[in-house]
DNA sequence: TATTGTTATACTCTATAACTATA
DNA sequence: TATAGTTATAGAGTATAACAATA
């Protein structure tokens, strides 16, 4: 939605920052083969051992999603399914030494294009940026509220 | 994406932030009828006399997706379709009595849906964030950049 | 009975293409 | 030849449903 005028349009600066952010953080990671997904997919799983639902769990994705993206870094030879030790059901994603290379690429390129904006702002500006967002994220913007969507959902 | 430590990560505070503003501003808008869209062609179209092209240019939608908008305002009856008296092939967006009663109300509640959000916050954290926010929007972040997406487009 | 992961499918949103009528 | 608006359609992205294996 564009400005309006009759307050300062938090909706639209928040949506359209995010959203130049989002594409030009894809447009990074597109060049070692990436998406923003399979990135974020990547540095979880090689943290600790963990399975699909743990690592859907964290990214906040579906498991269906989820099945796609380990699709994906498996053909891309960075990862690979391997039986749980402890639940024959589950699958833990075990990153490989190539996929282990391409995450530490990966997060420097994240590392990047974050410093890239912050570093357009004025050092105060910067942190108050980081605070102001880190507050509303874990306040009064940390739920998405009861959603009409997903009510609809629960509804169907 | 899910926070990673390596850096304060940005894109996760604006993608959250910014999805759950905009989920909390659909829901509010609903009460009343009304999309995000619908509310800014309003807007938009009361201020002045305006095209379909223009109010699309302006809320940055396709001129498809405007289609269906207005054909949403309407059968609400908040806006009629009008013939240009300059361009045969342009349509004013007419809004109703109704529509600037609605728009009124729309307005009052994505301004509340942004009080709310900031009144969480300290006063300075609040003009920090809107400045910072502002600083981004209209310089490095002001464009997507060269996105992948838009040249993908472009070849098929 | 519930859960993990998979497949197939449906849905939503939006863009693309093709068209009419004007310019 | 280009533009405004419309329609129909295709595409990306994601969620839902149903299933098999296991808890």
């Amino acid at each position: 939605m564009a400005p309006n005028r009759t307050s300062p349009d938090l909706s639209y600066l928040l949506d359209h920052t995010s959203h130049v952010l989002r594409t030009r953080m894809a447009a990074a990671l597109a060049e070692i083969g990436l998406t923003a997904r399979m990135h974020c997919v990547l540095v979880h799983a090689i943290e600790e051992e963990r399975t699909q639902a743990q690592l859907a769990e964290i990214g906040d994705m579906d498991k269906t999603t989820m099945v796609v993206t380990v699709d994906a870094l498996d053909e891309a030879g960075l990862a690979e399914r391997r039986p749980s030790s402890t639940d024959r059901r589950a699958r833990i994603i075990a990153v490989t030494e190539k996929g282990v290379e391409v995450a530490r690429q990966s997060q420097e390129i994240v590392d990047r294009v974050h410093a890239e904006a912050l570093g357009s702002l004025a050092v105060e500006d910067r942190d108050a940026l980081l605070s102001a967002l880190t507050a509303l994220a874990t306040g009064h913007l940390a739920q998405p509220a009861e959603s009409q969507a997903r009510r609809a959902r629960q509804r169907s």
